[in-house]
DNA sequence: TTGTATGCGTTATCAC
DNA sequence: GTGATAACGCATACAA
């Protein structure tokens, strides 16, 4: 055992051959004589060899790696998408990693400067979007990359997959309102962020049609620190503004309202009813019913990896991929006189 | 723009300078004029550079980044750990990824080598345990690592930070028999895994304690799958096997086993008690109260990146790290009338 | 079928 | 204070 890094070096003294053979027996080129290859695959495998793909890609130019940059690792909605992008890459042969931005532009300045300088081939970002010098990185180093959940409306040149985010904040106020709540306040996220700003959009839309007008009292912002959303439902409850319907930017902010309401005593679904979005409850059983926007992370997540290896290997290729995946209801009732 | 990467030497024909004067200037060496410096940071600000970390290490030996190896990105218990770690990395100046091994031997393999090839000073490994030959594939090339949550206790060269397991599944017991439940069904982690072997023991010993036997048919295994612990309640419930508690190996499927008692119609905490680990609702709110063993990921965290950070500026020391944290019960009663 | 030479982008060493 | 040169580990082109 060496307790270094074991080189294409180190294998070549050992077998008496150079370096340039090893590479091509590891490789499986054909030009090497199968026996040799076996020989010299046994001792690699014996010294425990891990090739440097720092070192490959330097003279290579691709890694068959991609880096995926996501905002809030802690939240499930990410990890479910996560896992799906990572069994997608998987059948073409790709490797994924993850770096966590924490909703930080400073992170995300960082994140992608990692992913670059560890020369991925692509990278999938959802993006924190407090403004698109970050995208610009990527694209002036000449990075393919796609955004996933989220995009920038001013920039036509930034490849997206999202899902339907004006319609599911229609749906789910629209699911609210024929319920016959007329007050739901809206836990969303931050303004400059796309899907928070569709979802406004079409929470808006669900309200123009059934002829009411939206307090703007009713909708706040919610940041991605734990306890946020609790805090603002719990002013809410306090100060006795009226509402009885929630509609959460996802699923982790309503589990988090529905955990203030509780706190203060308050019923569900007796007095509010809530629905989030993300429909995480379809991959994680979670012993409550919550209703939910479903935005097919699975499906995103597949086109996602798919759209960034077609810019991969067609680089000069100017098409162009927008795609926007169907969002729908995901109705959840109390089963067995439980809250929901 | 060039859109294609940005290198030094692209700097350098832009400044009329050599490449080894910019690489010194943007690395705050002090040989360097300030004017130049100065001067050098614009210029590659405006074109966007983004260092060759992957070329950079190849010479310099490091890349001051670390991997972090988990079992499974969409438990929230190690979307938090990923996070508290990342926070301990950035205080010294490093940078993390992340990558997932689905508890899969092959992608445990891959996810190392991944880590090893990209040239990280330092790897967090939570290992899926099918045996050490993974392990050593770091020992054998000499990268610094530290293992995060389990141990393999035939191997003492191994470093760790665990939380104390088998003190962890005698509280649990202990809670649950204390509250007058004598059949305890225990959904443990396969048996591979230090943690799962370590509670198991904990678990036998309170009953031990209490004077009991306990039955083997109560100690089922779950997979990562999700469904896996839902049906393993199920099925018991099916056949009215009689139990009373329930102690989960983490929360997530404590969840989900509360999640199949509901569906069957069973109610909690009237019929049956539950108590999870690693009290992920000390970190999140969620609807609903559920006890947990505190296996203080926040303390995991931080000693696990100090001790990889001293085993990789002091790669001669023989010291060996072995901390065993603290655990004890989180106990949480339902609230207003709601289960727990 | 195998070996030799070259260069990827960076940093370390040394000369000026 | 700055520039020239070599080397990291590997893959490519080409020679043998």
């Amino acid at each position: 055992m060496l307790g270094r890094k074991v080189t294409l070096k180190d294998i070549a003294n050992r077998a008496g051959l150079s370096v340039n053979t090893i590479s091509r027996a590891l490789k499986d080129k054909d030009d090497i004589a199968p026996a040799t290859r076996q020989a010299i695959k046994t001792i690699a495998k014996e010294m425990g060899y891990v090739g440097n793909s720092a070192a490959g890609s330097l003279r290579s130019g691709h890694s068959r790696t991609i880096a995926v940059i996501v905002s809030d690792v802690a939240n499930p909605h990410f990890g479910i998408l996560v896992k799906d992008i990572e069994n997608t890459a998987r059948k073409h042969n790709y490797t994924i990693f993850v770096i966590n931005t924490e909703e930080n532009n400073e992170l995300e300045e960082r994140a992608i400067q990692i992913a670059i300088s560890k020369n991925v081939d692509g990278i999938l970002i959802c993006p924190a979007q407090y403004s698109a010098e970050n995208m610009h990185l990527m694209k002036r180093n000449g990075i393919p990359f796609v955004l996933v959940g989220r995009r920038f409306v001013d920039e036509p040149a930034f490849d997206y997959v999202i899902c339907d985010d004006e319609k599911g904040g229609y749906l789910a106020a629209k699911h609210l309102l024929d319920q016959g709540h007329t007050r739901i306040l809206f836990l969303n996220a931050p303004q400059r962020i796309s899907s928070a700003q569709e979802r406004y959009r079409g929470y808006m839309r669900a309200h123009e049609e059934a002829g009411l007008s939206v307090d703007p009292a009713l909708t706040k912002e919610i940041g991605i620190r734990t306890g946020d959303a609790k805090e603002k439902v719990e002013t809410m409850v306090e100060r006795s503004e009226p509402f009885t319907g929630i509609f959460a930017f996802n699923d982790v902010i309503a589990w988090e309202a529905m955990y203030a309401l509780q706190l203060r005593g308050c019923k569900i679904p007796e007095e509010y009813a809530i629905i989030g979005f993300d429909n995480i409850h379809s991959r994680m059983f979670v012993p409550f019913p919550l209703s939910s926007i479903s935005s097919s992370q699975g499906e995103m997540a597949r086109r996602a990896v798919e759209i960034l290896l077609h810019k991969i290997n067609r680089p000069d290729e100017e098409h162009s991929f927008k795609e926007v995946i169907d969002t729908a209801v995901i109705s959840r009732a109390a089963a067995n006189g439980a809250h929901g």
